[in-house]
DNA sequence: TTTATTTCGGATAAAATTATCCTATTTATA
DNA sequence: TATAAATAGGATAATTTTATCCGAAATAAA
């Protein structure tokens, strides 16, 4: 569904969100150890989490990853898989057709057509804050 | 969403259905260009539905690839998909984690339950006659 | 029985994804 | 200002996926 660099990425925003409510800014080390991925890979994904601006960095001494506190509840899962795996996953045809559409769709258009839009739509609705919230409250788990 | 190979798998199949409904076996040259997809990989994932006993083959002079005219309408794109690509698609968990359950659910897996049980039903209950007369009636497309 | 046609299957290559390593750059603080 | 602690980013490697090539095996028909 996701690509592994999507998993870790959306892993990651949610313990970094979980950390920025308590003011802290955590590391790559961190991180990865958390969410159980390979540390420098997660580094990578990192920094274009930063360069979409998803998350911030701070460089230097005490300085790390984190999310400003009035941001997480606004910052949804589709700005982070858009991010890192674009919007292919539910824009994209779903047999790899170049154009694909109501006027020349392929075998499956028209069953894909509201699985995909469910997804977009739950991707869209759903926002760091809920996710965070799961698992501070050991709901839901980030790693094994 | 689907590996290109699956998505290959998917376009052969309907293609064979087609032609077999007309009494015609098929070679992969004839379905890759009719799929636009390259020869040799596709002949591989031939060789894969095959095994998984999805379509048939018949080695030798007048040869092809086939199906039983009257399997076409049972034979499930689960099957097909299951045949390249496992169920992972809809059985794995959403973030990757080794164990994801109700008990011990990643952050998304309350989000991805119905996305992925409708996905799992629309792939059990569509066929490959659907797909393939919707394919010559000329109301769907298996290229460009 | 020979030949042409066809799938099968192993070996290999190319490309994309995943992963690692090392150095440069930035920044707080002693 | 020097130092230690961080992220940034380039180079490279490993793995997986996608793709190609070629000879072996099977089969229909001449």
């Amino acid at each position: 569904m996701f690509s592994k660099a999507c998993e870790y990425g959306i892993k990651a925003s949610i313990f970094i969100a979980i950390n920025s409510y308590e003011g802290k800014r955590v590391s790559p080390k961190e991180i990865s150890e958390e969410i159980d991925s390979p540390r420098a890979f997660t580094a990578k994904i990192l920094q274009a989490l930063v360069k979409h601006n998803v998350i911030n960095s701070v460089k230097g001494a005490h300085g790390g990853f984190e999310i400003d506190k009035k941001d997480i509840s606004s910052i949804k899962l589709s700005q982070i898989v858009n991010a890192i795996d674009g919007d292919k996953i539910y824009s994209g045809c779903g047999l790899g057709l170049h154009r694909c559409d109501e006027n020349h769709p392929c075998p499956v258009h028209d069953k894909f057509k509201t699985i995909k839009a469910e997804l977009k739509d739950m991707l869209e609705h759903t926002n760091l804050e809920q996710l965070a919230l799961d698992i501070k409250s050991g709901v839901s788990f980030l790693k094994i």
